[in-house]
DNA sequence: ATGGTCGGTCTCCGA
């Protein structure tokens, strides 16, 4: 099984170049962020089309989450729990059927720049809540896959220039303590497991030339409760789609799992 | 060292 996140900014401007890609990965299920769309408004029509079921979590002009799957799903869940007056559509949850039960959370962390302030603060909170729901699928003892854009750069070797970091909110030192607690429940970075060491990276800024210079930062992760670390085959970026006409800022992040 | 780019639209804001 080959399941994918893939942060698109914008699903009316990247549907081409995600269809495109869909034909060419053939994900068996894929998490998306940033659709920046309605329900209503989604193109679920081109999708189905391709064969995967299509479920949305949408909001006006901003955030927005889905998920694509060839496979039956269960249990939807189109919220993170421990703050209902929460209205950011940043969080899918579902359990992929049709083998061994796999639940997969996709995720659109929130940026929490600028750091200090409200915005920061919503970041921290929001990733204590996700601990918590962490927490409670583990404890299950399911086969869970939590994935998507996390916007924390774990580690400096996960940037090109950490330095020009330093005081941003994906890279402050309590945002990635906040991911540390969270991996360190039992969570395995697939990307990290499969492709250590510096240098990979899934998203480069629009501006200043990031691209050319392969100035990238290492934000969308992959992260496998231990049932599934153990099926874990292989891991990848699809840098690749980063250079074509029209890109997304992020590229996709990939794992294929044993059945 | 600096400035710079997208997407959706709220012709500005978020990233």
């Amino acid at each position: 099984m080959k399941l994918a996140t893939f942060n698109i900014n914008g699903i009316k401007a990247r549907l081409d170049a995600l269809t495109a890609w869909l034909a060419e990965a053939a994900p068996d299920v894929v998490c998306l962020q940033e659709i920046k769309s309605v329900d209503e408004a989604f193109p679920r029509a081109p999708l189905e089309a391709l064969g995967y079921r299509v479920e949305t979590h949408g909001q006006k002009s901003f955030n927005g989450v889905a998920i694509l799957s060839k496979l039956p799903l269960s249990d939807l869940r189109r919220s993170l729990p421990g703050d209902d007056t929460d209205d950011q559509a940043r969080w899918i949850e579902a359990v992929v059927e049709g083998g061994r039960p796999l639940r997969i959370c996709g995720l659109y962390l929130p940026n929490g720049n600028p750091a200090p302030g409200p915005k920061f603060d919503y970041k921290l909170s929001w990733m204590a809540r996700m601990e918590a729901r962490v927490r409670e699928v583990l404890a299950a003892e399911e086969h869970a896959v939590f994935l998507g854009d996390y916007n924390v750069i774990p580690q400096a070797e996960d940037a090109a220039r950490p330095e020009a970091w330093a005081t941003d909110a994906l890279f402050l030192p309590e945002s990635r303590a906040a991911l540390r607690r969270i991996v360190n429940l039992g969570l395995t970075d697939a990307v990290r497991a499969r492709m250590p060491g510096p240098g990979v990276y899934t998203f480069w800024d629009y501006q200043a030339g990031a691209w050319e210079r392969n100035n990238g930062i290492r934000i969308d992760h992959v992260l496998l409760s231990p049932q599934v670390a153990d099926r874990l085959e292989e891991a990848g970026v699809d840098k690749a789609l980063r250079g074509t006409e029209k890109p997304s800022d992020h590229v996709p992040v990939w794992v294929r799992l044993a059945a």
